[in-house]
RNA sequence: GCUGGCGUAGCUCAGCUGGUAGAGCGGCUGACUUGUAAUCAGCAGGUCACGGGUUCAAAUCCCAUCGCCAGCUCCA
């Protein structure tokens, strides 16, 4: 007998020479669905034999990295399912990732719709056959055998930059695979999973490479976990921000004017008419300066400020203007600096903080083009702060402030956070860059802004922070940025006087705190799924009259709330109150007001809010009153 | 840009292995006079993305082009 030492059970003694999967089994006891252990802190399969003393902790797919194994194991399962399809596959890699897993393939057969069903009947089949996961540890001579004689040429790939050392496998059946492990013992322990998808992917990602085929598919413990996230799924098509933008009336794109060219109808442009309003004014009360730049400008700026060295590929051709080129602007940032320059600048001048809802171009390749998210024409909520050394510090902690703040006010509330530190090929100074950094990270730390750190990530210019939110699909899109820029102030020679009476180069930050608004306004749309806060609503209330004999007092009812400052419209359509209801929730519309002959004798309303909250008779003048406490916006920030 | 899929009425889609197009919603008109998520009826909408080809005959099969979608790649 031998002691381990277990989480759940405290030591226990068993059997010299058993396995994991037989303690488990024993002692485990209602934790049925052990697929896996920790050993000494390191991830295992169940077949490991402990030794006298060991840590062991008992993994099952409720823990993330138990749903990681399932899912890497059903990965497998896909693997063989598809060789035992189509032969001459060869594999590639197939790992777990976010959902689910994915395998990579390649495969003279090109996989379609249809395949995905065959492909899970055959999965249905070795889950069914119930096959042990075998780990063997064998010789790089060995497995390189192995591999060579299956044609396996990724996996031979793979072998050769593998660390030196003894190298695992893993078998069922026929099938093996090159592979890290653990894995469940069995394939009969996957019990529900599903195919999603398939697409290209290059191998390794590199495009140079050759395409592969890419299966996606997940797995879960239970067919009811399953079921859950594939109505997420569902549920989240229903929020895509381009699906609502026609629905609600919001935006569309022309196939006539061009891909990632956005058109704002009018309530999607009073949506962000809204926005605009309060950024403008937030920026104002928070020591910005609005100022205003062109679209385009002469080659010269863009060959001074270096755009068109690195970042020509990403600009549209020039025009010509009286012989001389000039270009549509990807950023803003040298007209700012021209407006900097437009001076000599004292020390006692700074900070100087530059703010713009500027429009730029860029060109954007034909396939990465989505919705709002990613466009090649878009409005940055940008701005330029110069100032000197010692008001670094409190310029980041006042930005990143700041930025929560905005996207506070707009109803989000979990970020993901990244700074950026310096990349190998990099401008300026490596002692501003680490006095930059530090400020940026101190900066964080002081606002508890939890972060990741990108070691490398950083614009060859400068380090930086983003800010991401997520959609309802789970992509993360990158909204703020806050970047230090060592590039642009050496190009253009941007300084101030300082109180020695020498010139200085002043630190630039370069940031945006929703990014672009139209990609800020898909995030918000998708947020709330097109039921945008009453104080962005395009439409705040609607007045239902219940027959045509009520028209004339809901436009009475209209005019007054219209008269206290809301948006509000009357349905004076022949239709019944049910029909004006649904398309008023369908909507999304705050606020109905159903006028009928009770409300006409009683001179009121009564109201019903989106989401079929029913509230009573209220006269006219409560309900103005209502909105206005619902309809508040965002009040300033403090400080 | 690459790989794959898809382009049929304003929207969502049907139209099997070829025989010159259909539904629901929406729109218009009319009837009904409506009490909290779809009242009924009639009508009008389509060069089946576009250009070639095969065929007696193409929405359907083939080729090229354009666009959209998913993923990859890229993303200052």
């Amino acid at each position: 007998m031998i002691t381990v030492h277990t989480k759940d059970q405290g030591s226990i003694q068993v059997d010299d020479g058993a396995a994991l999967g037989e303690i488990a089994r024993a002692h485990a006891g209602k934790q049925a669905g052990v697929i896996a252990a920790r050993l000494d802190g390191n991830l295992c399969d169940l077949s490991v034999k402990p030794g006298d003393g060991a840590q062991v902790e008992f993994v099952t797919a409720d823990s993330p990295e138990g749903l990681e194994i399932l899912r890497h194991s059903t990965s497998h399962v896909m693997a063989d399912a598809v060789k035992r399809l189509y032969p001459d596959t060869k594999l590639t890699i197939g790992p777990a990732v976010e959902d689910g897993f994915y395998y990579d393939f390649d495969t003279a057969h090109a996989f379609a719709p249809e395949d995905l069903p065959k492909i899970e009947a055959e999965m249905a089949r070795i889950i069914k056959e119930d096959l042990p996961f075998v780990r063997e540890d064998v010789s790089r001579e060995e497995a390189e055998r192995l591999f060579s004689e299956k044609g396996e040429s990724y996996k031979l790939e793979i072998l050769r930059e593998l660390e030196p050392g003894p190298i695992s496998i893993y078998r069922h059946g026929q099938f093996v695979d090159l592979c890290r492990g653990p894995h469940v013992p069995r394939t009969g322990g996957i019990k529900a999973f599903k195919l999603m998808s398939f697409a290209g992917a290059y191998w390794r990602g590199d495009e140079h490479n050759k395409m592969l085929q890419r299966l996606y598919g997940t797995a879960f413990k239970t067919k009811e976990q399953l079921d859950k996230h594939v109505r997420r799924i569902e549920e989240a098509k229903k929020r895509d921000h381009r699906r609502l933008g026609r629905e609600l009336d919001l935006f569309s794109t022309s196939e006539d004017v061009g891909g990632g060219l956005i058109l704002w109808h009018p309530k999607g442009a009073l949506i962000r008419k809204l926005i605009e309003d309060f950024w403008r004014e937030r920026h104002l009360e928070n020591g910005y300066d609005l100022v205003f730049s062109p679209h385009i400008g002469r080659e010269n700026l863009w060959q001074t400020s270096g755009h068109l060295g690195f970042y020509r590929e990403n600009m549209y051709s020039p025009m010509d203007i009286d012989g001389q080129n000039y270009f549509i602007k990807p950023m803003n940032c040298p007209f700012h600096i021209q407006i900097f320059r437009s001076r000599q600048r004292s020390y006692r001048d700074l900070p100087i903080r530059y703010a713009e809802l500027g429009t730029v171009y860029r060109y954007e390749r034909s396939g990465v083009l989505h919705g709002l998210m990613r466009v090649r024409g878009f409005t940055q909520d940008d701005a330029h702060i110069f100032c000197r050394p010692d008001q670094l510090s409190a310029e980041v902690e006042g930005l990143i402030d700041f930025s929560v703040y905005m996207l506070r006010s707009f109803g989000f509330s979990e970020f993901d956070t990244y700074l950026s530190t310096r990349p190998e090929k990099f401008a300026g100074a490596p002692a501003r860059w680490d006095a930059a950094t530090e400020a940026l990270r101190s900066g964080l730390v002081a606002k508890g802004l939890p972060f990741q750190v990108d070691p490398g990530e950083g614009v060859f210019y400068g380090p930086k922070i983003d800010i991401k939110v997520k959609d309802s699909l789970g992509r993360a899109w990158q909204c703020t940025t806050i970047q230090v820029d060592f590039n642009l102030p050496e190009r253009f020679g941007v300084e101030y006087i300082g109180d020695d009476n020498a010139p200085h180069q002043p630190y630039v930050l370069h940031r945006a705190l929703l990014g672009s608004l139209e990609r800020f306004f898909g995030v918000l749309t998708e947020h709330h799924a097109g039921a945008f806060p009453v104080w962005l609503s395009p439409v705040q209330a609607v007045v239902i009259p219940v027959s045509e004999r009520h028209v004339e007092y809901a436009r009475k009812v209209r005019g007054e709330v219209a008269g206290a400052g809301f948006r509000v419209q009357a349905d004076e359509r022949n239709e019944k109150l049910g029909y004006k209801i649904r398309e008023g929730e369908m909507q999304k519309i705050p606020f109905m007001l159903v006028v009928g002959d009770r409300e006409v004798a009683d001179g009121g309303v009564s109201p019903r809010t989106r989401g079929r909250e029913d509230l009573k008779f209220m006269t006219i003048e409560s309900f103005v009153s209502l909105l206005r406490e619902r309809a508040v916006r965002p009040a300033p920030r403090r400080g």
